[in-house]
DNA sequence: TATTGTTATACTCTATAACTATA
DNA sequence: TATAGTTATAGAGTATAACAATA
């Protein structure tokens, strides 16, 4: 697509930014959020549930620190991990440190789910970016790694900062 | 984030694509989403009503046809076109051709709204790719354009023929 | 018979506000 | 008082199945 044809989401209009670029980027996050929901509900899940055991996978945070990671309420959160312990993906664990905290687990079987959707939506993304050489894809890959570093850097959430969470 | 660090959403095994790649995708999505959703709301509307009015703004489609775009069941955007239909941002027309359909056109008040949207949204993504240089964003704009149009056509939608729909 | 769209139903997801328990 | 979490409530979004109208 040239940067001059129109866009399906949105439409040409004089702005901060090059509308090419935010039409293009806004398509190809529908079109990775599409692949998402595939292969969630593949393996029965939602893409917020995806998301829940994909950060459960390494840390066993809050109700409080994952509606700051999923952006969400926390009453929200309450009722995503409801559902997920309902279904005995995740458990909640009395904090160690705080009597009002809890701490969300992932179970075996949640593991076992995250994996399986890990794996499908690997291939599901290696089909979405079949069409770039592996020099394009790293190329990709660098870019989005920048600007989701920069992201996060903003909003202040250091994604690799556990220190907040107990490592399990 | 460098490639060997740990994902937030995903967690690392072989596969068909590189895990710092797909996680960098989809961490990006995320990022373009929760822009589009703060936008959305902004203007009281939702992702998929913000995208709706989009697709609409040289559109004319078929329930059919907008299920079709929006990746949805019909059954969906029969509700989906009703709530904007109250709101007054969407119409339905009988189709001149075919007894059985309707077509659905944006209203002024809803081209208003999709306008604003877009230059919100614009300013949004402005910020969030602001950390990359113009060439870069020039790059990552390339790559996704192409990544979206091989997608489309791999689904079989042309996003750029609109001889199936009615052009106002 | 097949297709288009709507309706009925049920579930997930989300936020706001009020509440409980703990700090 | 302030914070963490839950509950109650309401609404959007989604899909499946059954239905009506048209092709």
């Amino acid at each position: 697509m040239a940067a001059d044809e129109h866009p399906l989401v949105l439409t040409p209009l004089p702005g901060e930014a090059d509308l090419g670029l935010v039409d293009a980027l806004a398509q190809l996050s529908f079109a990775v959020q599409g692949a998402l929901g595939r292969i969630a509900t593949e393996q029965g899940l939602s893409i917020v549930q995806t998301r829940l055991l994909g950060i459960l996978r390494d840390r066993r945070p809050t109700i409080k620190e994952l509606a700051g990671f999923l952006g969400l309420d926390k009453s929200s959160v309450t009722g995503l991990v409801d559902r997920a312990e309902t279904r005995g993906l995740v458990t909640r664990m009395a904090s160690p440190r705080d009597g009002r905290s809890v701490q969300v687990a992932i179970t075996p079987a949640g593991q076992d789910l995250a994996e399986r959707a890990t794996t499908s939506f690997m291939a599901e993304i290696g089909d979405l970016v079949a069409d770039l050489s592996p020099t394009q894809q790293k190329r990709l890959f660098g870019l989005a790694s920048i600007v989701v570093a920069a992201d996060a850097r903003r909003r202040g959430i250091n994604l690799f900062d556990t220190t907040a969470s107990t490592r399990p």
